[in-house]
DNA sequence: CTCTTAACCTGGACGC
DNA sequence: TGCGTCCAGGTTAAGA
């Protein structure tokens, strides 16, 4: 489910009801999620107030007032948060649960545990952020570092533009997209990109992601924001999870082919 | 260093 | 209804 779109859909939802608060207790349901959870550390924060929530990449950070920690979440592939009052009945795959002094909770709900929750330091020097690439919707994700930064490499685009240390939040979807906007084949070699095509392919990943944001994430499966809303961008999808179907543009057939251990759909004519 | 592969988990969809 | 198989939004550790 989770991408930067969603991510970002995430803490938008959160972010009015978590300001200001402070934590009264957290709750962790499970001794590990991705890794080991450490009930001492979570502990340590009862008492502190959440000042500020941020996204790095595919990362929320909850910021806390008068101290040099913050949480830490990834969302992993089935992960959301929602916000919920202290008597609806807990779910299977509620993993942690923050309680508030005013009363509501944020639950942390992750069927196949692949996410993550963690006390980090707030400098984020933690090794999972230190190495993270660059935002794609910032001004220094441009068509000459992906440029760049394609040089040399065999391995296909659309594992390069997913690759986390190069640019963040870009996932499956995503990169599907881009690639069927940018007319680029998913498998093609990174080194092989003109200029042009990384141009087009910039271009594309941060309308792709801007768009999503603004339609509230894209609807997998489960995916809901904190706020219980659906996301509605998967109706304007073109190519992912379309495989079989006639392409919207020129009515071949989008194929399907597993890259990087990963499901890529695609138009055969229309990329190239 | 670059690249590929397997692994971590559960649940839903589908075929028989 | 039940069972087996396959697939899924992510990430990284290990191996080539």
């Amino acid at each position: 489910m989770p991408e930067l779109p969603e991510v970002e859909t995430t803490r938008r939802g959160l972010t009015p009801h978590l300001i200001g608060q402070t934590i009264k207790q957290i709750e962790l349901r499970v001794p590990k999620l991705r890794w080991e959870l450490d009930d001492k550390a979570a502990a340590a924060l009862h008492g502190k107030t959440i000042s500020a929530i941020q996204r790095r990449g595919k990362y929320l950070l909850l910021r806390l007032k008068d101290l040099d920690s913050s949480i830490l979440i990834h969302l992993g592939m089935s992960g959301s948060l929602r916000i919920t009052q202290p008597e609806e009945a807990l779910r299977k795959h509620d993993h942690v649960i923050i309680q508030l002094t005013d009363g509501k909770q944020v639950r942390l709900h992750d069927p196949r545990r692949f996410g993550y929750f963690a006390v980090v330091p707030a400098d984020d020097s933690h090794a999972l952020l230190a190495h993270l690439g660059k935002e794609p919707l910032s001004e220094d994700f441009d068509a000459q570092y992906l440029y760049q930064t394609t040089r040399g490499k065999t391995l296909a685009i659309k594992n390069h533009i997913m690759n986390q240390s190069i640019v963040v939040g870009v996932g499956n979807i995503y990169a599907s997209e881009a690639l069927f906007l940018a007319g680029i084949r998913p498998d093609k070699p990174a080194g092989t990109l003109t200029e042009q095509q990384s141009e087009a392919l910039t271009t594309f990943i941060k309308q792709e992601l801007k768009r999503a944001i603004n339609a509230g994430g894209t609807t997998l499966r489960d995916f809901v924001s904190p706020d219980g809303k659906h996301g509605y961008f998967q109706q304007t999808l073109q190519v992912y999870g379309c495989a079989g179907k006639p392409c919207r543009r020129c009515n071949t057939v989008i194929e399907n082919k597993i890259i990087g251990n990963r499901a890529s759909a695609y138009c055969p004519k229309c990329q190239q």
